[in-house]
DNA sequence: GAACATCCTGCAATTTATTCTCAATAAGCT
DNA sequence: AGCTTATTGAGAATAAATTGCAGGATGTTC
């Protein structure tokens, strides 16, 4: 999982006969200009370029995450939200791993390097070659609990965190 | 993640102002009598349950599903395949996760008992419970190296072990 | 064990993320 | 510079998943 650059994502890319295109290489540079910790959809990236005047159209967008996820550049989340995210599959100390609780979607992110080693040799063992790893424990958030999940929880409550985070 | 019965699926959901359905009930013993390793999708549980002259309608499946995911009894999986899948979620020593091939969606499952420590340890430092913890790894299978991976390989080539799986 | 409140099911219609098709364009190789 | 072929963009097509609603079933209460 090393830290892509304009000419080593091309070089990547030649190499296994594919090319470089200015599409790919916007999109590689605004995940890797994203603050820490921000995930994206295919349809928020794709209003993300729009609003920098770099138009690239959504089936492009789709292809390309798909692309780089496969590649190993890209991480594809799958956070309960009914739409894939993607982030930057960082190596190293920022590799990690995610909390989500199935009540209100909250999300957390935790780090723990052991995880990855112990991925690593388990795909080494079985004769796979590792492209990322992703821990994702489903959980309810303390909030939930506080209010008396889950009998006392009305069915349609949600965590004002929850709530907020639908911008 | 405890083991169900019948009775005791119907006294968790009565604890949370549900009702225990034939509905739940087939889909609980479906789940419960499938072969380890097997997880299957809303239409597949759909289809089967036709074929066992017990007719329950989609929208039933998926509304089951999702409630018994919430609950921690079913494990939803979302391994490449295009839409989810489901399978028990089973206590120590069956919990187990999975390695995934980019190439071809060749899954296979692995135990490892500490991650599962690990995940409570760090969803308690949260303050927030734990239902169900997956460690996802993605891989590019031994087949598809073999094959020279990723240069060699036509983009359309898939390993015959995912060729097989099409059934 | 009968009455009641409401939860659940089935059906059909709908939503929405993602993929596909195809002509035009552009990247990389010689 | 020319050639081959991967890639793009736009919209149509696909398919998984959800929803609204009317009728039926479940759990609770007295």
């Amino acid at each position: 999982m090393p830290n892509y650059t304009a000419s080593s994502l091309k070089a990547e890319l030649n190499a296994r006969g594919w090319r470089m295109t200015p599409q790919r290489e916007k999109i590689l540079y605004l995940f890797q200009n994203l603050p820490r910790g921000n995930h994206l959809s295919a349809e928020e990236l794709h209003d993300l370029l729009e609003g920098q005047g770099e138009g690239i159209s959504l089936s492009t967008i789709y292809r390309s995450v798909k692309l780089m996820s496969r590649m190993g550049i890209l991480r594809e989340l799958e956070l309960a939200e009914g739409h894939k995210h993607y982030e930057l599959n960082q190596p190293y100390p920022h590799h990690h791993h995610h909390i989500v609780c199935v009540q209100c979607n909250k999300t957390i992110e935790f780090n723990n390097d052991s995880i990855l080693k112990q991925s690593l040799k388990q795909t080494e063992k079985e004769g796979f070659q590792l492209i990322d790893c992703q821990l994702t424990i489903t959980t309810i958030c303390p909030e939930a609990l506080r209010m008396g999940w889950p009998s006392a929880l009305p069915s349609n409550w949600s965590c004002t965190r929850a709530i907020a985070d639908k911008k």
